[in-house]
DNA sequence: CTGAAAGCGCTTACAG
DNA sequence: CTGAAAGCGCTTACAG
């Protein structure tokens, strides 16, 4: 059943189904337009999007990559990207990378392949610079979620300022020993949560010490684990550069029998799902994932035609108060 | 960029550039062979997806239609059904419908449109008989997650013996007064739980009572304010059809006090991310949910090339305990 | 082993 | 306002 059958069903050529099929402002003659539409109806006539955007060098489908959509920061994002894809009437491939480059590599070409329009990558740690230039070279545009790179369009939140906001909270509060428990300090985006979190440390006043800072990996344990050694150099209130390892802090001090916020604070990152859970009611900084996955897709489809310089959203952070924060004792 | 060009630079003809790029077994010169590859290098050469499509009457896409992928029960599904379909080399184009029938109807038009080769539909609540029409006519199948429909293929797990065996635990434990908050009751899975929870009271030897049933939403909310009314009835063990309302069942037990698992016991259900939460770790039922994704994938793919009767795949529910079960007082 | 040609299902100048 | 025809980029009988 094609654009054939229609013609024939309506008895006009295929040139003019087409016409009425795609609604444009084609002067098409009213009762031909109807007999044309009666003819779809009757047949149930969908048109073939691949012999469509073989001609119109145009898929209307974007290809969105990400680490893993099972770590609960990713589908808020995925949300975003696809409420405004299906807005404008494009559909959304996902991939799943678990951070290796032999997946991601292979999704680049599945995707290349498949002509998509453009592409959103989330979340860092990976190198695509393959995909850059194997996107480049097809026109299509790639847009960056989460991080920044030389030469590429990118959606984020400032980090910085994110960071910032959150020490000074705990600083107007009154804590003077704010320890911090980093993401990776591979990542861009951990790199600049910790120059927010020195930013707001000077801004109040205090000074830096390093027994107060520990790495983490983003994981619930590592949160629980750098609270163990934290603990022995008696800080008043821990800020975590994600949700989940903030959910590890507030474990091992519930563990210690040390009560938050009482005698300890915590703030988290990201605002996820799980922050807001009433049992852990995180204090923490709020991402707006949904909105960054709508404006990646926005800011695609904006460089679909034309060679743009790079365009870096930064979105607004904003702190969101729950109950793990408090004034020291 | 395109295989004209491939094969002006290899010497060759198109016929032969395809069919060294197929690598399929049909037999060509290793020189010739050689001199094609060299060529597609050189030139960056991928075949446009489209063009194939058209012709094979096949896209290698499926569709993945959900209600809601920010619902922590969704992304191990999507992870599953992604997982298994690249390495069956297949793309996924995922939807969410926000259980809405127009945003429904939509996807299904732009799948088929696309002219996926077949479509996942996971989650209950929404009527999806269009959808499975609509498919029958292009004959790609439909394969359901979670929900049987007659006259469809699907995945899910074992409802009636989930809640069996969740019931029976408590019951092994000692409890005799075991309430259950039930998730929305239109949904078959959830009738089946209920099914399941009669089912254990009686192989336990135990009543059912009117009281001890409430019907909750599948929010943290609609727990808690279950929980409200099952304590003037004094259970000692509160069954919830979800983990969000197990959480909001801990949640108001906490409130009040009463200690768990001490003075009542709760068993959730799903064993989402929140479940394994040190916080909250809640006893509950497993979903194989990744499993599940992967299998429907399969099911799906099986049946590309032929009317089979409907297929109804039960996996395995498991029990997980952790911290908020034990004997009562 | 290799190539010329038909055709998948559309859109879009072009002609009338 | 309508249609005939070319062409998007491939695959696949068919012929040699």
């Amino acid at each position: 059943m094609n654009i054939t059958d229609v013609a024939r069903e309506a008895g006009v050529s295929i040139a003019t189904v087409s016409r009425v099929v795609n609604n444009n402002d084609y002067p098409v003659r009213p009762e031909t337009r109807e007999r044309v539409l009666d003819a779809v109806r009757r047949l149930g006539f969908r048109p073939n999007d691949l012999a469509r955007g073989l001609l119109q060098k145009r898929t209307r489908t974007v290809g969105l990559i990400v680490p893993d959509l099972a770590n609960p920061y990713y589908p808020e994002i995925a949300r975003g990207v696809e409420d405004a894809a299906s807005a404008e009437l494009y559909a959304v491939v996902f991939c799943n990378t678990d951070r290796r480059a032999d997946k991601s590599e292979h999704y680049v070409d599945t995707l290349l392949q498949k002509r998509v329009d453009g592409i959103i990558i989330a979340g860092g740690g990976t190198d695509f610079t393959h995909a850059s230039t194997a996107f480049a070279e097809f026109g299509a545009p790639v847009v960056f979620i989460g991080r920044h790179r030389a030469g590429g369009h990118s959606v984020q939140i400032d980090n910085v300022a994110a960071a910032r906001g959150a020490t000074a909270h705990l600083a107007a509060l009154g804590h003077r020993e704010i320890a911090f428990v980093t993401g990776p300090l591979t990542l861009t985006s951990v790199q600049d949560r910790l120059a927010g979190y020195r930013a707001g440390l000077e801004a109040a006043g205090l000074g830096w010490d390093d027994r107060l800072v520990r790495e983490g990996d983003f994981g619930e344990r590592s949160g629980y684990t750098a609270t163990q050694e934290l603990l022995k150099h008696k800080p008043t209130a821990i800020f975590a550069a994600n949700d989940l390892m903030g959910a590890g802090v507030l474990d091992r001090l519930e563990d210690d029998g040390v009560r938050v916020p009482q005698d300890v604070s915590i703030v988290g990152f990201d605002n996820t799902f799980l922050a807001a859970l009433h049992h852990i009611s995180l204090t923490t900084i709020n991402q707006p994932r949904r909105e960054m996955g709508r404006l990646a897709l926005e800011l695609l489809l904006e460089r679909l035609d034309g060679r743009t310089a790079p365009v870096r959203r930064l979105t607004e952070p904003s702190l969101v108060v729950r109950d793990t924060t408090g004034p020291p004792r």
